[in-house]
Order: C-alpha cells, then structure tokens, then sequence
DNA sequence: ATGATCATGTCCGAAAACGGCCAGACGCCG
DNA sequence: CGGCGTCTGGCCGTTTTCGGACATGATCAT
C-alpha cells in the first residue's frame, strides 16, 4: 500500500435512480457513483467536497433526467487502462435512446472476439449515466448486468425511450 | 496499467559521484537519483524540468561534497509504504560518518526482526546520499549493497571519514 | 567454524480465476 | 419446419493469488 497525494473533489446531487456522487481532478469530471453501486468504494477520507467544479454537471444531468437533454457536454477524465479507456470512448457513440450489445462494440473497438473483455471493462466505467453504459446489452436482447443494479438500467433505457417517443422521434 | 496525471519537477545536478537527477513536486524534494541505479527509471516522459525548486537542494550537495556540510536541511517527501517511509525517518537520525547495521536500524524502529524487510525498503530508498542508507552496513562490517553500486557507497563513507578527520573530530 | 532454519515487508513474474459474452449444437414442443 | 431454452467451448483483459527473491541476522544443530 502506497500513499499518493491528490486532491479528489466531491459532490453529492440527488437524482430519479438515488442520490449521486461526483468527482473531479478540479478540471475535468472523473467519476460519477450511484449509491450501492459495484466496484466503487464510495467517497473516501481525504476528498473535499466542493460544489464549484460540478454546477455545470449536475445542471446537465437535471436536464437529462427531465428529458429536455439526450447528449452531454462535459470535459471527462476517466483514468484506467488503455483497453478500458478506448472502450469508455467509444461508448459515447452510442446514440441516446438506441442499444448495441457486446460484440458489437467489441468489433467497434477492433477487436471482434473481445465482447467479455468489452463487459468487463464496461462493468468498471467511472462515469455512469454520462458514459452510457447501460446501452449495451446481450445479444439475445437481455440487459444482463449492470454496475447500478438492473432497475436502474431498465429505468435509464425506459426514460430514454420515453423521450424519444414523447418527442415524436421513435413510434414506440 | 492506469494512467495518472501529477506534475514532477526535475533537474540534473553534477557531482564527484556522477550526475544526479532531482525530483520535486513542487514543493518538496521527492527523490534524488544516480545514474545506473537499481529500482529507478530514471527521468520520465511528462515530467517538467525547472530548476527553481532545486537551487537549496544544489546548494547543499555542493557543500557536502566539498566537506563543508554535515546535515542537510530540506523539506523531504518521499513516497512509499507506511514501513519504508518509517525507515527512511529513521535513517536520517544516523550521524555523519557513522554506521549501523540492518539488525540495529530494525531494533530502532521497533521490530527487532525486521532487519531483512529493512534491507529490502533501504534498496527503495527514493532520495540517496540526503537520507543517508549508505551508512547502513552488515553486522559484520562488510557494505553488503547499494543501489548505486558498491564503489559510491564505499566513496561516500570514506567522505565523510576524511571530512572528521580533516576538522580534527576522529583520529582514524 | 560451518551450515540450515526462520522471521519480515515488499516487489515481481507466472499462473489461475473471474466476468455485464457469444456462436453453435442440441433437444423439445407446437 | 421454425422457435425457444439450455449447455458447451472458446475468446479476452483484468484481478487475484502464489512462490521466490532480496542491501540481514539471531539461533540452533552439526
């Protein structure tokens, strides 16, 4: 165990799918957490919590979550592999209101038979909502897992749907 | 492997032992680093290298390769577990130009049988000759090791001894 | 004297286990 | 014939686990 000195900015904004904590490096979002989510540790001791860096953020997720929003404009820093931050990147692709499953993105990525790697990595994203993982799903169509639990992810792709149709954009 | 983001500083200072790279965070001295030494990596892409926060850390070594300095006085901030970091400490309590042994350095610290695991965090010592683990040789008077290299260790000892000697404070 | 044994914290390499998968092969049932 | 579950084997990056190796030294048996 080593101990490193960064400072790691926090805030906590309540949301449809239970409170969210945010990150930031002071710069650049890092991490969006869900309450009970899995492999995330919560806030630690040591981060400051500080609502300047994320008036911008949590003005985005309003909007997203009241359906007037179906792309997001933040600067993100999400750190992890190389593997792991090209798949985080190609996730934003994805258009809002539509889903792709493993393979799919796996291919995207260029490396056809990396669709569990793909999951994986998926299931480590930092930034929920924002980075849309909840977007794939298997390719018989079920949702399969989700960081957050599967109600959330089912709530997300619903709200998404929603919208879309509300708009006139989608028939059903 | 992940990728971080934190400035550090370096600069390249000469000495009768070869060229040192010091390290810096901005604040504090992080590391100080001899060529072809073991457990470094020597300068790495993305660092910065300023001068400015080495001018007392120069200025020192100097003093001290001339014979005219027998402490240093720098803020310090090496990295490590919360042992090794306990270790470093207490090697700067060693006077100049004395030595100890492993056994001895792992009696101070509070764990009598540590004296290997002692070994071991000096090897890792991240700022050489200022936290003087050269001063640290087996129990049966031999050097044992060094990560510069046996010959700098043994050159640094002699130093010091002939430095005592010179101002009249040992005979031998 | 000489050699084997053990205690200690950390790092490093190799190997194994583990997942938010998927295609193909069956078996079953209308 | 389809259509739909289930099972199997293979694929991939990451994480975990494990066995040595060390900048040693006190102890005990030969």
């Amino acid at each position: 165990m080593v101990v490193r000195s960064a400072v790691t900015y926090f805030d906590v904004c309540p949301s449809p799918v239970g409170d969210l904590v945010l990150m930031s490096d002071g710069r650049s979002l890092t991490g969006l957490m869900m309450t009970n989510q899995r492999h995330t540790q919560g806030v630690q001791p040591g981060w400051v919590r500080e609502s300047g860096p994320f008036v911008e953020a949590r003005s985005q997720l309003g909007q997203y979550f009241a359906g007037e929003r179906t792309e997001f404009e933040l600067e993100l820093a999400p750190t992890g592999t190389p593997f792991q931050v090209e798949v985080w990147r190609t996730l934003r692709d994805i258009p809002y209101g539509t889903t792709i499953n493993y393979g799919e993105l796996a291919k995207r990525i260029g490396n056809a038979n990396a669709s569990r790697a793909v999951g994986a990595a998926n299931g480590r994203n930092p930034i929920g909502i924002i980075v849309p993982c909840h977007r794939v799903i298997g390719a018989n169509g079920s949702l399969v897992g989700y960081g957050g639990g599967l109600e959330r992810k089912k709530a997300l792709l619903a709200l998404e749907q929603e919208t879309l149709v509300k708009r006139g954009q989608r028939l059903l």
